[in-house]
DNA sequence: TGTACATCAGTGAACGCGCGTTCACTGATGTAC
DNA sequence: TGTACATCAGTGAACGCGCGTTCACTGATGTAC
């Protein structure tokens, strides 16, 4: 009368997405998928929570005890989720990354990168940049998220992942208008300004306000005279 | 007849820097420095294993146990020397940092920054960058130290310092030859350079060997370029 | 140069704590009729 | 619309392991005479 079926893993649904874990042999896929609202507060809640303790004092000293301590909850209703923190840094890196991700390709498809002079440039650079940071404050662990994904070496491969991705993309748009620049130089070029982009966006979320404003426009500044040196 | 003497607090031998413990009350100094040369020795022996062992787990993964395991050594041994884990990280990234900083203070004081033209500059960029990546390369956890830096709470002060010195050394020699250019947005700009050229070590220092070199100069370039834009 | 003693350096073995994780269960929600 | 049952969601309590750390000790090195 019991539901468990012969070769069935016990305590392991079968719904979970089993993806092939990763080299050192940790589970990174959610398991369940919540269904019902409450399921889905709870599962928010302990992202939420995850990312404020990751801002707060590092993934270093993130447990799943202290999650569930600080969300209200019982540590059996977390590992009803998440088959551990690593699972969780997965899903809080590919939720900030794919937001960021979707308005810089939005802005690329707009034509973000193709200002014809320095200045036109900058004013789009700005913009884009401006939105990128917006939305890394608003989430939770903000730019904690990239540095956890950065020193834990099973996660580095997303960020990479990522990063590449939208380099492609710039690499794709800016393509035509720099006829003479070699292949390779300019994709190393765009997976450069990719990757200190993300690193100018970790600096300027926590810089006093003060200097923020103009950080981010140097920044912009540089890439858009730089983008003159092809041809 | 103990040598314990009255408020001495046991095993907590007084020949320690006891500087004050960081705002967790984690204490990062070293305990005793060693004399002999056997003990000079492990103490070494500590900070390679420790920092080869960053690079290949991440500073989460790394227990003392571990270490001394792979070191050789027991516990006891490690104890006498480091406090904590947090303590040998503290002593790699001073080490490591300390290293760099020397020979970029050096450059700087050589009139590294000061090139006349482009090209002038461009050539001085390249040679400091290559200098820098050869030790992180050559350093026992390289680029690692620098993420786990980032990713610990308490030790990223640690980081910012060194950064920030560096920063206001490039601001001094910089300062006479952009006398139109505002204060702030000049220290803002070198701030940025600083922080942004670490990031791009760590991308070479883990890039495929046949970009590196592209990389690195694309980088020089950009940083170059930017330097005209002051007045 | 040899011996005695003090100090430095490292060991073997264990400790308590808290981490990740799971078990057997209760309560909440959804659904068939 | 109400009841019975299936499924989903979360709890209370505990587990074993390994982490950071320490104790009492032995062995190695340095030094005074």
């Amino acid at each position: 009368m019991t539901s468990e079926t012969a070769k069935t893993p016990r305590g392991r649904p079968p719904k979970a997405a089993s993806k092939t874990p990763s080299p050192a042999g940790i589970q990174l896929e959610t398991k369940l998928q919540p269904t019902q609202a409450r399921a889905q507060d709870t599962y928010e809640i302990v992202l939420a929570t995850a990312g404020e303790m990751l801002r707060d004092m590092g993934f270093e000293q993130l447990t799943t005890n202290a999650i569930c301590q600080r969300a209200g909850l019982t540590p059996p209703a977390l590992y009803r989720y998440f088959p551990n923190k690593y699972a969780i840094l997965k899903e809080l890196g590919d939720r900030l990354m794919s937001a960021q991700d979707r308005i810089v390709l939005d802005w690329i498809d707009g034509g973000g990168l193709l200002g014809e002079t320095v200045e036109a440039r900058l004013a789009q650079a700005i913009a884009i940049q401006r939105k990128v940071i917006e939305i890394t404050h608003a989430f939770p662990g903000g730019a904690a998220i990239g540095r956890a994904l950065r020193a834990v070496p099973i996660l580095q491969r997303l960020r990479f992942e990522s990063r590449d991705m939208v380099a492609d993309r710039f690499y794709q748009a800016i393509r035509p208008h720099y006829p003479n620049t070699a292949e390779q130089r300019l994709r190393v070029a765009m997976r450069m300004m990719v990757e200190l982009s993300y690193a100018a966006t970790e600096m300027v979320v926590e810089e006093p306000d003060r200097d923020a404003d103009i950080l981010n426009h140097e920044v912009c500044l540089m890439f858009a005279l730089y983008l003159d040196s092809f041809d």
